[in-house]
DNA sequence: TCTTCGCACTCGCTTGCCCGGAGTGCTAAA
DNA sequence: TTTAGCACTCCGGGCAAGCGAGTGCGAAGA
């Protein structure tokens, strides 16, 4: 029927919206009394009582002991987030605020991007990441090679966000300074504003050898290709951990640990936004389906930045279960939002 | 007399010495009995007791409460630090183990810097970190001005430690590409191998008239050389703040949180070592003289690791006063020996 | 049939209290 | 000057009592 939200009757789905709500507010576990007095239910205490005990049979709700109000799981926010919440909107002026404090950043992709997570870790109040672009999403701009002496040089590769990369190379013969400028033009001409992805190993060699050189030049250009491609795949800015503290789910310091110890590890961090990638849209992880006993009683929101309409990075926030969701997946859009806007300032064109 | 360490008769010093000592391997305040127990001081509790009064009077010992032992202060720790404590040496397993730990690191700059602070930070269970290379001590080798339109090019400017840093420029008249590549070929000339600093706006500007151009190009080297040397100016890897957790000091978690924000704030962290680029030599500093209330319990070991003959960053440790100084130092010398040899496979020729 | 009331019960948290242990300072004797 | 003895202090752990918030359930009411 009309009434029904993933199973659950209009009173039920109210009762625990409002569970998550006030639990969210107070980090206390809520009894039926306090829910009846804060709110208007328009029903007694032993009736949400009643409900209660439905929806902790179905999994909604769990009771840390008995004689303690109850606390949601995670099938409880899972609910929450994907039916209950009314959606956020930020307002006006804290749009404002955002563009103007990621102002501050030079145009620089690295200061953007650390801009953005110190921003966003200041504004959400918890820890926040944010993965720098994936260089294969990056597009080629310019090849320079640099002749250093008759058997070694420096290639430099310099994407579209304007990060170059350098490797140095040797040869087994040798080159005149011109060979590589020829060199360089060719590649420039054959791949310019192609993607690094399709930049393959196969097209770079034909280039190369169509320009006369042997495979020892071949590998210098591969590997030099390779290391822009690799070069900032897991680079990732983090931001706000001492926030983590202020929450009471943190005084046990062990999983205080764990957290520290993902930080360091980009590893880590990097898959947990790694499948994020393959939806387009903003995604919300809750406790264990973030796939770790350790991470199980926090949560994530995260949200693609794009360039263009191509999603490139993804801005995150890790805090506890018992996080504001809709407030967070607000904030996060709104600085993606102007990260993507800012990723055009260092636009190599 | 000759039996006079610090002001502090010879009986006194080793007092003092053993109670840090132990402190240090305890953690726990540490009260006369015990002290005669676990030493063979010859001298009975009574005797002690009367002694470590006289320490607390002199300002080396501290009383957590009455009726609990000693604990240094700042002042014996210094005393501990500067005359008592006998230096470590690593073993040649150890040696080998940090070795061959770096070498797992690409030539990179970058990789090796995070790769030695991830490494002191596990073997000296604390924070670790290290600065990268100020890059005003780096030498220039390379730049290269890359044409791609008639008025805009990019800088590129390659360090002796193979860090390329690029920036756009844009100019008022139209430039060849031929152009571009003499003044490249004479900032090559007359720069390669001067440090970024001695490469003042001055002659910057003299090469670049003397090569025919106008103030719009002057400004544009200007701005390349200018960011080359301060771009990594405050970059710091750190690691293994998990490892304080285990401190039993950080059971109040106020005190991480300071920490966790001076992590983040580089400044900061920068701030805490940048003295120590005045003298050549390793430098510990304890509890008030890191100079932040927040600090005080704590204390930093700083060493520096050099290219040739200058020091051109430091390795630091981070961690409770009560940490083991002379291994710590120890580690933080090794890790930085191997450090600086390193920086060699980086270096471009 | 659903809701509400009343009531007994549960359980964690806080408070107060006691006690043991470790350490001190002081005094007097060696 | 060192040592032995002693009274005193204070922290910390353990334990019991009381409180408060909450539950579940049976019976009464709509």
């Amino acid at each position: 029927m009309e009434n029904e939200v993933d199973g659950l009757d209009k009173r039920k789905a109210y009762i625990l919206a409002t569970v998550v709500y006030e639990y969210i507010a107070t980090g206390e576990p809520v009894g039926s009394q306090a829910l009846t007095q804060k709110y208007n239910l328009g029903v007694s205490s032993a009736t949400v009582r009643n409900e209660m005990a439905d929806l902790e049979a179905g999994g909604y709700l769990e009771q840390p002991h008995t004689s303690a109000g109850r606390v949601p799981s995670d099938a409880g926010y899972r609910t929450y987030v994907d039916a209950l919440m009314s959606p956020e909107e930020l307002g006006a002026d804290e749009r404002r605020r955002i563009r103007d404090e990621m102002r501050d950043a030079r145009a620089q992709l690295d200061e953007i991007v650390e801009q953005s997570s110190r921003l966003l870790g200041r504004l959400a109040g918890n820890l926040a990441f944010v993965t720098k672009p994936q260089s294969e999403t990056q597009s080629f701009r310019y090849a320079q090679l640099i002749w250093i002496g008759e058997r070694s040089g420096i290639a430099i590769i310099v994407t579209s966000f304007g990060v170059a990369s350098q490797s140095l190379f040797e040869l087994r013969n040798d080159v005149t300074p011109d060979d590589l400028t020829r060199l360089s033009n060719a590649l420039n001409a054959t791949f310019a504003g192609r993607l690094l992805r399709d930049c393959d190993d196969r097209s770079l060699a034909a280039v190369t050898k169509q320009c006369g050189f042997g495979d020892d030049m071949v590998g210098a250009v591969r590997t030099a290709f390779t290391g822009a491609r690799t070069q900032e795949q897991p680079g990732i800015a983090a931001s706000g951990a001492q926030h983590l503290l202020d929450q009471p789910e943190f005084r046990d310091v062990r999983k205080l640990r764990s957290i520290l110890r993902i930080l360091e590890e980009q590893r880590t961090l990097y898959d947990l936004v790694a499948d994020a990638f393959d939806s387009p849209a903003a995604s919300v992880k809750i406790g264990h389906e973030l796939g770790s006993e350790e991470l199980a009683d926090l949560s994530l929101v995260t949200v693609p930045y794009r360039f263009g309409e191509r999603a490139v990075g993804m801005l995150s926030i890790l805090g506890p279960r018992r996080m504001p969701y809709a407030r967070l997946l607000a904030l996060a859009s709104g600085t993606a939002e102007t990260l993507s806007e800012r990723l055009h300032d260092v636009e190599v064109r």
